[in-house]
DNA sequence: GTGAAAGCGCTAACAT
DNA sequence: ATGTTAGCGCTTTCAC
């Protein structure tokens, strides 16, 4: 019987088949699998055109077993339709790449309740490390915990816990909110309304700090009556702007604590025939892509995403190989980029 | 020296541990974690208690040396920034999850000629099928090709082959084009320009294959003149209209074959003194989140991309429990989301 | 330089 | 109902 030779002798091809076609013994073929110096020459090159002939690939899962290294770590994230950790992610995926490794995905996408489940299965798998790219909102945080007590590496990316000390990457968001808000007061604004993202996260305490800094470097106190909470959505600014309307408060300036927000603000403020920058001067947060093609484009803080990504991901990779060797939290700088949504202050006004 | 136990004693806890504790043999335990009938109740309690006792947990990797069944898929996508790919990718992780599947996550973000070796590595890790979520524009195909001949089950979404017969799950693009342009049509529009997204591909093609049958219908015919190409960015639809604007051509409302390039262009019609959309209706594609909150509104075809990742999925995980039982296209419809950047063609005009 | 033996943690196949 | 033996594909250890 004969059958197509791709398909009928369909013996595995493993290390042992490329001993028995190249004479040598199974260890012979995986110390030139493994680079080792101790073979012949012609010995190596013999191998090596069985291994090519045959299209031989190793079984990374025998190697595991033997080595108990993966080279796989864990991504736990929560929301694809955040901008934000999406961007981490991209620039954490490349950086493990030139490193070698892969991540394996955990979206808890709306069911932070199973993130213990998730970490479970992550560590069964034996990731060598997981990166949490989701913000730091829930309450219980026992897994997580546990994880690190297991000595687990894990990197988070502005994700704080109360008790532990986690290795963390961070924007310095204090920072980024005075930049923002000292933006708004070099241009004459006095009233400074701000939106802010839900109460819980570090991120908006943060940004907050950052707006009352640069009030009081400005001499000004901060009015509780011009502050309203969002939820990051574009829906949750327009409501927020439409209360803050209600409310009859004036105000020539917005800083909203991210750049859905200040659109979906702009969008009730235009609805409620208040022009952005001529009658309220709007600043965001993010950079978002469409910031620079809305009307009118945003004045908004850049943030560094796929570089915090990246530098989470080579501290992860670094606390892997060298144990201990890492610990505490990196903060790197957003960046002002100005665009027409603010503008002096009317004089008339 | 007195360390502290839980790192003393790091016997690692295997399934012989357990065995022994337990006083049952490896294989009996094995019995239990596999939820096997033939352990008498007693001695089913008896390893359990250990097991918890112990916090033991089985070795996915050993598990799938023997079983060789890894429980995990391949991801290859290239470009986290795109929206469409992310909310597949949001859509697939989902699915996967509720099957017990994992994702390994290969993004070769600007470098292509990357994916052979991801392909490679995601092999010898033993993905048990890809998802590919990406689009259809490299022209060397070969290392598909090769994973198809090798039986590898693979799915793609809005990916095509050339010569081969792949799974394919996708939008309904000539539909979504045939309906944006038709929606355009109805009020009462006669010159219709169109921002088309790069030559090459599929989707590109498909759209504007909708927008000519929709012509069509009405009795008009396909005006070169009006067609520009973008790059699905936001720059590259400020600069088509730029470029559109230039020719002096009459139009009256624009088919941006996406959101991005629609919001790019209605930027471009803004700062050229023309209003939307009094004097110029657009349409885009896609109904990204700013869609409903940018100035004007957009109207626009909304794409069911997570059910098209979850599908994806599905399909995939059918292809490698059920060899052989799908092949084929899927085609899922987008529907018109009317928004306020359309209006009825100004009869004064 | 090369090979034989043992074992990583688990399960399938056969015993009892 | 439970145990014994063998083996998944590879590497480590120790011979020669």
């Amino acid at each position: 019987m004969t059958v197509s030779r791709d398909k009928s002798a369909r013996e595995k091809i493993t290390i042992k088949r490329v001993a028995r076609e190249a004479a040598v013994s199974t260890q012979t073929v995986s110390r030139v699998l493994n680079d080792r110096p101790d073979v012949a020459p012609e010995t190596r090159q013999r191998v090596q055109e069985v291994m090519e002939r045959l299209n031989y690939q190793p079984n990374a899962i025998a190697r595991s077993l033997v080595s108990s290294r993966t080279r796989t770590l864990g991504l736990l994230t929560a929301d694809f339709s955040d901008y934000f950790f999406t961007q981490v992610i991209a620039g954490a995926e490349v950086e493990a790449r030139k490193h070698d490794y892969f991540f394996m995905l955990g979206s808890t996408e709306r069911n932070p309740q199973d993130e213990p489940e998730y970490l479970r299965l992550l560590t069964e798998r034996h990731v060598e490390g997981i990166l949490f790219a989701r913000p730091s909102t829930e309450p219980d945080n026992r897994h997580l915990s546990k994880l690190l007590g297991d000595g687990v590496p894990v990197v988070t990316t502005a994700y704080y816990l109360p008790d532990e000390t986690l290795t963390v990457v961070d924007v310095d968001n204090v920072d980024g909110g005075q930049q923002a808000t000292r933006c708004l007061l070099e241009y004459g604004h006095q009233r400074v309304a701000m939106i802010t993202g839900p109460t819980g996260w570090r991120s908006v305490k943060d940004r907050a700090k950052g707006y009352g800094r640069a009030l009081e470097e400005a001499g000004l106190a901060v009015d509780p009556g011009l502050i309203v909470e969002g939820d990051w959505s574009y829906e949750s600014g327009y409501q927020a702007m439409l209360a803050l309307l209600a409310r009859r408060v004036a105000f020539t300036a917005l800083f909203a604590q991210n750049d859905r927000m200040a659109i979906g603000a702009i969008r009730a403020l235009s609805e409620a025939g208040r022009r952005v920058p001529q009658d309220v001067s709007v600043a965001g947060y993010d950079d978002i892509p469409v910031a620079g093609y809305c009307t009118p484009p945003l004045t908004t803080i850049r943030q560094p995403m796929q570089e915090l990504g990246a530098l989470a991901t080579r501290l992860l990779i670094q606390a892997i190989e060298k144990p201990g060797s890492i610990r505490g939290e990196v903060l790197l700088k957003g960046e002002l980029v100005r665009r027409d949504s603010c503008t002096v202050v009317d004089a008339a006004e």
